[in-house]
This record gives structure tokens, C-alpha cells and sequence, in this order.
DNA sequence: CTTATGATGTACT
DNA sequence: GTACATCATAAGG
């Protein structure tokens, strides 16, 4: 698996987001205690050639994210309450973003079930928002650098915050589907999920 | 299993 | 005003 480095972020937004299917994210929470989980199912953004994106138009102070770094995270809030978290991807003035939709828990499932009381299984990570509350990311992390060691999360609990791994081992299958919750462009197949973990 | 609906804040028209 | 890259809950089959 190749090293997830600026230029593995600065390719075409699809190819990053079925690259990321089985990757890990490993988020250290300010209490220090620490949680793996590895990514299932992800969707494509672009710029204008995509109807869906918030960066489908012009360039906004919301979407301004989308405009930078790859390897910098884009996480907006949304429906008054819930946050979604994409990494920025393509080279930077190009607008894209891949959005993680789901995971499974690798490590310290038990700290981002504090996060999420109550929850089964298979519902604990199986959705945008519901990644951003059990590992507990907000607006804070909106433009944080997963390939850099500084931002204020990083301080906040003493080393990184959130960081990325390469896949152990690339998932053995995926589908591509129209993405979920978009009213334009769903003729366009730009999401990915796992469906066998060899 | 399925479909329907309310909650809620912000960006954008 | 309206739409929104959503979710939890409730009711129906």
C-alpha cells in the first residue's frame, strides 16, 4: 500500500475515495484515550463538473476548504445539527473532497460508544454524521491537516489529534452506487462501499 | 423489514 | 423564505 502523502490526496477525488476503503482513521480524544476505525464506504465530490457539491458553483466561505491542501479535512455542519467530514483531495485551487460516510470499529470501541449511548452495532458508525459524533469532530477540525502535526485539536490533547493509515489490506470488494441524500447529479455513480473484507 | 416525520442552524436565493 | 452531502423515532406490514 502506497504512503498516504500529499500527492496520494492530490489525484482525482474517485480514485481517493475508493483508495480510501480500508484505510484507517485514529483519532485521539482530549481525555487521551484512543479509538481505530476503519473506513467502509465513502462518496466523491468535485467542482463543477458535479451538481451535487457544495463547490458545484462558485467558491463560497463555505466550501473554501474544498480549495485547499489535499490531505486537509473539510467538515461542515448541516440539518442544525449534525457535522460531516470529508478530506480534501486534487491539487489545491481544484475543488474536491471525499465525503466519509462509514466505518467499523477497529480499537477502542468502547470510547466511541461512550460518544453514542445505546447504540447497536451496526448502526454505531454506519453514517456521516454518526462517524463525526463517536470520534467526536466539529467545526475545530474544519481545515485541519491530517498529514501535519500542528492546529489547535493537536493541543488540545496532547499529540494528533486525528491521523490517517494505509490499508492492512484493501477491501476485497466494493460497489459503486449514486451517492445518498443529493437531489442533483444522481446519475452519477461517485459513491464506494465495501462489501467483502478479505 | 419499510416509510414518514420532526428537530434544528446556516447558507444561499 | 427554502433547501439542506442527516438521524432518531414511530407507526405500518
Amino acid at each position: 500500500m502506497p504512503q498516504l502523502d500529499r500527492e496520494w490526496f492530490a489525484r482525482d477525488a474517485r480514485e481517493v475515495a475508493v483508495d480510501l476503503l480500508g484505510c484507517m482513521l485514529v483519532r485521539r480524544f482530549p481525555d487521551g484515550t484512543e479509538a481505530a476505525v476503519r473506513i467502509v464506504e465513502t462518496e466523491a465530490y468535485r467542482g463543477s463538473d458535479d451538481p451535487a457539491s457544495h463547490a458545484g458553483r462558485r467558491r463560497t466561505a463555505r466550501n473554501d476548504p474544498m480549495f485547499g491542501q489535499p490531505g486537509n479535512l473539510y467538515v461542515y455542519f448541516t440539518y442544525g445539527m449534525h457535522y460531516c467530514m470529508n478530506i480534501v483531495c486534487e491539487p489545491a485551487g481544484q475543488p474536491a473532497a471525499v465525503l466519509i460516510r462509514g466505518a467499523v470499529p477497529v480499537r477502542g470501541e468502547e470510547h466511541l460508544r461512550a460518544r453514542r449511548p445505546g447504540v447497536p452495532d451496526r448502526q454505531l458508525l454506519n453514517g456521516p454524521a454518526k462517524l463525526t459524533k463517536a470520534l467526536e469532530l466539529d467545526l475545530k477540525f474544519n481545515r485541519y491537516d491530517l498529514l501535519a502535526a500542528d492546529g489547535e485539536p493537536d493541543a488540545a490533547c496532547g499529540g494528533k489529534a486525528l491521523s490517517i493509515l494505509p490499508a492492512e489490506s484493501p477491501p476485497g470488494s466494493w460497489k459503486a452506487t449514486p451517492r445518498i441524500g443529493i437531489s442533483a447529479g444522481t446519475d452519477l455513480l461517485w459513491r464506494y462501499v465495501v462489501e467483502q473484507i478479505l
